[in-house]
Parts: structure tokens; sequence; C-alpha cells
RNA sequence: GCCCGGGUGGCGGAAUUGGCAGACGCUCAGGACUUAAAAUCCUGUGGACCGAAAGGACCGUGCGGGUUCGAUUCCCGCCCCGGGCACCA
């Protein structure tokens, strides 16, 4: 059958392109400016592709297509983040091992992406669950463990520089340790190996800790904060409570500042960037210290408002706060005592669902310290723990919270902050006692602070407080550190092994990659003990310690030789995708994570910037995927990045420069796809109907990459006939090229020219359905020309292969063919045609029509030279019959011409 | 409650720097081809008004106001939708 046949065309190009490499990155190929374009890494899920996954990787496909089009060394990689649950409870379920059941996935996954024709360079695909990847993971891991944040520096510095740090006694670098109570005076040399890696322990980026952890009984693992959602688990929705837990954790919250920072350089979308901000959650303010009465305590308190300190009329301790037994009077210890259990035996989803407010007085007072007034002392568990010091000042007069509860147990509320006074405006009641007034304003009844707006009045009193020694300028987070272990088999396991002194110390790197024991029972255990815990021989081992505190297993009697147990958690899922698209630049490197040179080259930000480029071209030019990793693997992977960055592994502070979330395809219902509405589009079946080309091209014709949109298949088959309508264009009914090789018309090559320019900006700028729009436009003035010129045919595919690059390949090779015969041995692809140059000259017509307004009202057009002068331009205006007619006579009292554009006259 | 997006025909959307609102596609209607249908091609398709017709005049980008010769675009106030955060002091 004759005419435009995808089913025909596609497999074999697929195949082409496969066996000839035609997309292989040369990594090497420096002289080239480098184009480093990402998706994200896909979970390969038992389910197959959704029709979600190619339109992102349409998007990066054709812009990766466009940029080597365009002269760019092109990286475009793909592979598979394939540790993780569902493969392991599957693999449960089965009897099976997971890994079987991950390489079915990724098979399934990679043949279907192969059918959807993308440019990947499938040379570089990589599998989070291979050794020969995971020994990397765990290598980075290492270098967490052996680096420590240096607050001065805001940097991460070796772990042995901390050790030289102490080793000099500097006293900046005092050596802190509650559990060993450390004195001051204490020498580092002075302490015994077991003391002196507890201390390093108290430093590392990665360390354990007892901490309340959420556990999530029914996936059979502990969570990170941001895998909890409204108190249950993101995977599954399975209840997660608070349980005290030792768990290893990433210390991502001294990296906070940084991550907040480091934001303003990102072309992401505002949303996502707030996002970001959101869940690190800066507030600037300030710690005072409240004395207690009658005793030698001090209460120290954070506060975002310290211009309201003279409002403060009680305190809140929260129920966990290490003071409250301590200053409770006896006659209010049993309620106190009372208070504390009930709030501990409150799920944070209970807190969360209910925020009346409760407490207990303890009975014992504070001193303000401005204003010497005694305050007293509440319990309350709508003050958390985790947050700043587990204690505020109340000021109720500004603050809903304190309000409400002020209300509740009739608390004194004492107005600190009024309306600022406007000259003009009538002054408006405030009335603290009816409602908080949380807004800024203007001081009062502040002594100190009498009269000063808010910003003013918080800068004032913060530095008297800090002249007074009772209280400095503090900046806090919400984010906590990183939960990094799980109870699961599927995973990396840490590199760690616990000595029987109550230490942990690192495998040393020539042990790595530490694989994950065969296990024939890897179900969890049911208790919080991990599935590795059932792999003794595994677990139990023997090791020899070096001096920098890196383990060698050793067959036991060697000399120096001691026990050790494995670390028995694994890694969660975020630790492969932290750092796919480092390795992606140097897959198969036995030698290093990533090759040094190489990396600088694609990722570094200084020697290869794009020229002419305002922006700094490190790290990923283009990253697009959903927006569910906002504040997951989005804020993990920056972590990691600038933890490798401090310590000279890359070359560029930020991995991701530009990132777009590409919007959620809803069904042909605008509904969200799901198997129970029916409304599930699988590509499989539209690639089997009407070809992957026109699949890509109507994802992308539906809209704007970031908007949420509805499927449609009437859709699909528009564009489809458009493929069909420019085959026809190029081909008779026997599918005989039909084009000439005369020179075309002028007015098709000028409509060309502008099409060339038109397609290259709208790439640029990723609006790819305007694009397509100007294809088909074009294509529709083509149907009507008398003949097709080869020049007009080559361009015309050459714009379109970024989008359908099957159709593009097939009728470049039958124009080819027709022409020469190809050789064997060449690679030929319409791929390796250089993108198409437009002649400004071929943009600009001879002349030009212009909208005449009278009054702003649309009433005439004239045609005008191009280029012509105002004069010129306001004569043909005003010589133009229906506009005289509007004009009525009148002389225009205002005539503006907007070069090239209208001309408006004003009567 | 707070923060970030957004609101344009029957539908998806376009209008890139304040300058012809509705490109392109879908849908629908009419026509050509055909014994017929499909496919294909052509014409029309924001609303309402006057006119027999050619044509003419009006309204229109969530709502109300403002700036401007001119506003989908900028400013103020409000309504609605989507997303995120939420007792974080």
């Amino acid at each position: 059958m004759p005419g435009y046949n995808p089913s025909a065309i596609e497999k074999k190009w697929q195949q082409y392109w496969n066996e000839k490499k035609v997309y292989a990155t040369n990594v090497k190929d420096t002289a080239k400016p480098k184009y480093y374009v990402l998706d994200m890494f896909p979970y390969p899920s038992g389910q197959g592709l959704h029709v979600g996954h190619p339109e992102g990787y349409t998007a990066t496909d054709i812009i990766a297509r466009y940029k080597r089009a365009k002269g760019f060394n092109v990286m475009h990689p793909m592979g598979w983040d394939a540790f993780g649950l569902p493969a392991e409870q599957y693999a449960i379920k089965e009897q099976k091992h997971p890994s079987v059941f991950t390489q079915n996935n990724i098979d399934r996954f990679r043949k279907q992406l192969q059918s959807l024709g993308f440019s990947y360079d499938w040379d570089r695909e990589v599998d989070t669950t291979d050794p020969g990847y995971y020994k990397w993971t765990q290598w980075i891991f290492l270098k967490l463990y052996d680096t420590w944040f240096d607050e001065q520096q805001q940097k991460g510095r070796p772990i042995s520089e901390l050790v030289e740090e102490f080793e000099k006694g500097n006293s900046e670098f005092r050596i802190q340790n509650s559990e060993l109570g450390l004195a001051e005076a204490i020498r580092w040399r002075d302490l015994n190996a077991t003391q002196q890696r507890k201390v390093l322990a108290g430093y590392r980026l990665a360390y354990e800790a007892e901490v309340p952890v959420n556990w999530c009984q029914g996936l059979g693992t502990v969570l990170a904060n941001e895998e909890v959602i409204d108190g249950k688990s993101e995977v599954g929705h399975f209840p997660v409570e608070r349980r005290p837990m030792r768990q290893w954790m990433l210390r991502i919250t001294a990296y906070a500042q940084r991550l907040i920072g480091g934001l303003d350089q990102l072309q992401w979308s505002d949303s996502l960037k707030e996002m970001q901000r959101n869940w690190i959650g800066r507030s600037e303010g300030a710690e005072v210290q409240f004395k207690v009465d009658g005793t030698s305590e001090t209460i120290t308190v954070f506060t975002t408002r310290p211009d309201t300190l003279f409002g403060a009329t009680y305190m809140v301790l929260a129920p966990e706060h290490p003071m409250v037994p301590g200053i409770t009077t006896p006659d209010q210890l049993a309620k106190v005592e009372a208070y504390r259990k009930w709030a501990a035996s409150r799920s944070d989803r209970e807190r969360q669902e209910d925020t009346k407010k409760t407490g207990e007085f303890t009975g014992t007072y504070a001193i303000n310290p401005v204003n010497e007034q005694r305050i007293p002392i509440w319990v309350s568990d709508y003050v958390l723990m985790g947050y700043g010091t587990g204690a505020i000042m109340a000021v109720p007069a500004h603050d809903e919270r304190d309000y409400e509860f002020a209300t509740k147990f009739k608390l004194s509320i004492v107005q600190v902050v009024g309306k600022k006074q406007e000259a003009s405006s009538k002054k408006q009641e405030v009335n603290v006692q009816k409602e908080a007034f949380c807004e800024e304003g203007m001081a009062v009844n502040s002594p100190w602070i009498e009269g000063l707006p808010t910003a003013e009045a918080k800068a004032k009193i913060t530095a008297m407080l800090e002249e007074k020694g009772i209280g400095k300028r503090q900046i806090n987070y919400k984010i906590r550190d990183w939960l990094f272990s799980r109870q699961r088999y599927w995973g990396e396991p840490f590199p760690i092994v616990h000595l029987e002194d109550g230490t942990t110390v690192r495998l040393a790197d020539s042990e790595l990659p530490l694989r994950l024991p065969e296990l024939e029972d890897f179900k969890p255990t049911g208790t919080i003990d991990p599935p590795l815990s059932k792999a003794a021989e595994w677990v139990n081992v023997h090791v020899v310690v070096s001096a920098d505190n890196s383990a060698r297993v050793v067959p036991p009697g060697t000399p120096g030789a001691v026990k050790a147990r494995r670390e028995l958690n694994t890694m969660p899922q975020w630790a492969g995708s932290c750092w796919y698209y480092i390795r992606y630049l140097d897959p198969r490197n036995e030698n290093a994570f990533v090759d040094p040179a190489v990396e600088k080259y694609w990722l570094g930000n200084s020697e290869f910037r794009i020229q002419n480029s305002e922006l700094n071209s490190g790290g990923v030019d283009l990253y697009v995927g959903g927006v569910e990793h906002a504040v997951l693997h989005l804020l993990y992977s920056r972590f990691w990045h600038k933890v490798l960055f401090d310590r000279g592994l890359v070359t560029c502070d930020e991995p991701f420069r530009r990132l777009v979330n590409q919007g959620l395809i809803l069904g042909e219902d605008s509904q969200k796809m799901s198997k129970s509405r029916g409304n599930v589009v699988n590509p499989d079946d539209v690639v089997r109907d009407y070809g992957a080309d026109s699949l890509r091209m109507f994802e992308m014709f539906m809209g704007p990459l970031e908007q949420v949109k509805p499927w449609s298949t009437a859709g699909v088959e528009g564009v489809y006939r458009f493929l069909q309508r420019v085959w026809r264009n190029l081909f008779d009914e026997n599918d005989a090229l039909k084009i000439v090789v005369a020179p075309q018309d002028e007015a098709i090559r000028r409509a060309l020219h502008k099409l060339i320019k038109k397609v290259g900006d709208d790439i640029e700028r990723l609006s790819f359905n305007t694009a397509i729009a100007a294809m088909m436009e074009f294509n529709n003035v083509l149907g009507k020309a008398p003949s097709v010129s080869r020049e007009v045919a080559l361009t015309l595919i050459r714009i379109m292969e970024p989008y359908a690059p099957h159709f593009a390949e097939e009728v470049y090779a039958r124009i080819q063919s027709s022409e020469f015969r190809i050789q064997n041995s060449t690679v030929v692809s319409v791929s390796h045609l250089p993108w198409p140059e437009y002649d400004p000259a071929m943009l600009i017509d001879a002349t030009i029509e212009v909208p005449v307004q009278v009054n702003g009202k649309l009433r005439g057009r004239i045609t005008i030279p191009n280029g012509a002068d105002e004069a010129t331009a306001l004569a043909a205006a005003l010589a133009d019959a229906e506009v005289q007619k509007h004009l009525a006579g009148k002389e225009p009292k205002k005539k503006i011409y907007v070069k090239g554009r209208m001309v408006n006259l004003v009567v």
C-alpha cells in the first residue's frame, strides 16, 4: 500500500540507528560546545510505559536532536533507577529473586522506549542495581561519611582535616561529644581510638543516631520525612508512627543555607523553587534567654518577632522539653506528668488533625528579660521539640496560636504592635483582645523600640539583646536531617562495619562493591531487624582497621584482625538517583566514579561556557521530569552534589541548571488516568495504530510542555493526517518521489526561511506546539504549490526530524537513493545534516499590510513598502477609503504610527 | 490560613517587547469525488444585531475599576480553578 505507513518504516530505522550507533556521544570531542539534556531517571515498573513518560522524553529528544544539528556535542542518556520496593514486594509474592523481576522490567522498558525512536546513546545505560554502579554509590556514601561541615567556611571538608585541627589544639575546633563528657582541656592524642571514633562520628555527614523516626509497619521500614504525607507513607499510603530507633542519617541540615542560596541562580519554575524554600524553611529571628524565677536556670526561646518581646505574657515548653520535670512545682507535677504522657501517646497524625489547644501550668514563672515581669511557664504540645529550642515566648496579642491558647487558659494579652500611622488614612483600631494582630506595623508599649516600624524594631531589639548578653540573632530551618537507612533487602548495602567497642568504621575503597548477599528469604522480618540479619555468614566478619579508620575484611586469625558485624540496613531508593547524571558521562569506568576531565567538560562551569551566553552553563543544561520529585530527589541530589563539589570531585556547585516539569496528561475525560476509570492510554496501542512519530508529535502538539492537559485520540489523528499530507506533497500516489530540481518560487522560499527561524526559536524556548503549528501552516501552503523543490523538501524534513525522526529518515533515504546509491560502509542519516540556516533577507517582505485604527478601533488596512517612514504610512492611512469614512471629514488630532505594526488616528 | 501558578470560542490551545484576539489542530455543518461509504479535497465555524443580498454596525480574553492613542498583556480590588505548605514560634 503506497502512502505514509509508519508500521513499515519505524522498526527498520530503529534497528539501523541502534546498529550503526547513530546517536553515540563522543565524550572527548571537546572542541564542540557541550549540551547535556537529561530525563528523570525512570523506575522500571512492571506496568510498563505510560503516556506520561513520552511527553518529557520527546521534549528532551527534540532538544537533543536539534542541538546536535546545531553543532553541539550532546549527552542524552537513559538508565534505570531499579532498586526499590515494588520489585522487592513482587519478588516476595512470587518467591523469586528481585533481580530477575527487575531485569525483565528493564528489558520491557528499554524495548518500549526504543519503539519511540528516542536518540539515546544506549551504550551509556546505567542500572542502579548493578554492582558496577552501586560500587560508586557506596563510594560516594563513604565520601559523605568522611566529610564534616565547617560552619565558618560553610563547606564540607575531609574528616582528616578535622583530625588535624584537633591535633593542633585549635580553640575554634573544640572536641565535643556529650556521650563522653569530655573536659574543655582534653587533648586529641590523649583519647584512645574508640573515643576518637566516637568524637568523629558526631561530625560526619553520614552518622548514626537514636532519633524518633517514621516507622511504617506496612512497608516494614522507616521512611524519610519527605516520604511521609499526612501521616501516611507516600508509597502505598500505610500509616506511619513515631518510634525511637537507631538509624543512619545524612546531615543535609548543614547545607540548608547553601541549598536555599543556590536556588537563585537556577532556571527552575518559581513554584518549584518555592517548594524547596518552604521545605527547607528558613526563618530569621533571635534566641532570647529567660531566667527561671527563683532558680539559676535559663530557658532559651526562638522567635521571629523579637520586636514583640514586651508583649510576651507567658512561656510554653514542648512536652518533651528536658527542663520540664526540673522546673515543675510539686503541686503541679502530677498534672504535668499526666499531660506529658498523653501528649507522647498522640501520633503526628492526631496532632495534625486536632489543633485545639491543650496544656498544663508548670507552677513556675520566668522573668521577661526586657521588663522583669514574671510570666507563667506552661507545657503544651503546640510547641514542637523538633524546631527551634522547643520553647517559645508567647505573645498572644500578635500570634494566632498564642492568642487561642491565652484565650482558652485566660492568660493576659498585651498589645505591643499597632498599625502604622499614615498621615492621610484614618487610624484603624487594633483590638488584640478580640483578635490577634499578626501583621507588621509599629512598636507600641515597648520602651526600647517605641514607635519603630517592625523591621527596625526587630533589628534594634536584637542588637540590644546581644549587647546585654541575653540573646542573639539566630536563623532556624525546618528541614531535618535525612533519614537514610531502610529495613529492606533490595537496596545498596552500607559499606560499614560495627566493631565490638560500639563504634563503626568504613570499609576500605578496595572492598567495594559490597555486594548484597544472596538470600533465599529476603522478606521483612516483621520486626525492626532488617532482612540482611538473616545472612549470618555475610554479617559476621573479621576486619583489620587501619589508622584512617577504614577496614578490610580478612580471614579469622589474621594478625590484628578483630570481630565485626556488617551494617544490616540498606540505602533508600534515592541513593542511586542522587548521582546517576554523573555516571552517565563515564558509565563503565572501573577506576573512578567519573573521569575528572570528562566531568569537567560536561559539568564544569568555567572552561566550557557556551559562547555569548550570560548563563553559567555548568551542570546538566536541561533536565525534564515530573514535579513529584520537588522535595525528594531534587533536594537530595543537590545536597550530594554540593558535598561532591566541596570535596573537589565535581566542578560545578549545582547539578541541574535548567529544569522543566512536564505537565500531567489526563485521560480523554479530563480526569486523572487510572485503571478504575478505564481511561488509561497505552503508548504501545498508539504506536500500533498511528506510529511513534504521530505519538511524539501529538504529545508535543497538545499544548505547553509544563501544562496539565487531556489526551485526545482525535488529536493524534490530526497530526497523523499532517504527516500523511507532507508525504503526499513529496510522493505521488505510487510513492514515486515527485520533487523537482528546479528552484522553488519565491513566496514558498520566503515562507521556508521564516519557518526555519520560527522552529529554531520555538525549540529554544521549548514551545514545541507552536513549532508544529508553523510546520503545518507551511505544509498547507506547500500543498497549493505546483511542485516542491528538492531544496525545500530536504529543509522541511531536516526541520521535522527532531519531532518525527522515522518519517524524516525514510524520506531522506528515498531522496538519497533516487539520486545515487548509498555506500554500505558509510552511515547515512538525516540527523547528520546540519540545522538549516535562514537568510535574514528572506524574512523581510517587500510590502507589508498594516492595520489602521480610528480611535483605537480597527477600520482599515493599508499596504505599504516595508520600512516605509511615518509620513508615508500616515499618508496611506489617511488616503484609505474606509478610514476616510470613519474620520468623517475631521482632522485627526493625534496620529500614531508604530513602525511596521499599526496606525492609530485619534479624532 | 499562608505561598506559587492559572482563568482566551463547542474542545486543546496561539498572540515572543502594550499594537490586527482566536494562529494551528480537533469537533461540527455544507459541498466536490463515489452506485454508496470510508479516505481525500474545498468552504464555513466566538457571540448576538440590522439587511433579500452584497454588506454594515456592536459586544467579546473570569468580574469591577484604573493607566494608555491603544490592555489577553501593566496597576488596584474581588471571584473561581489547580498545586504546594500548614500549630515550624
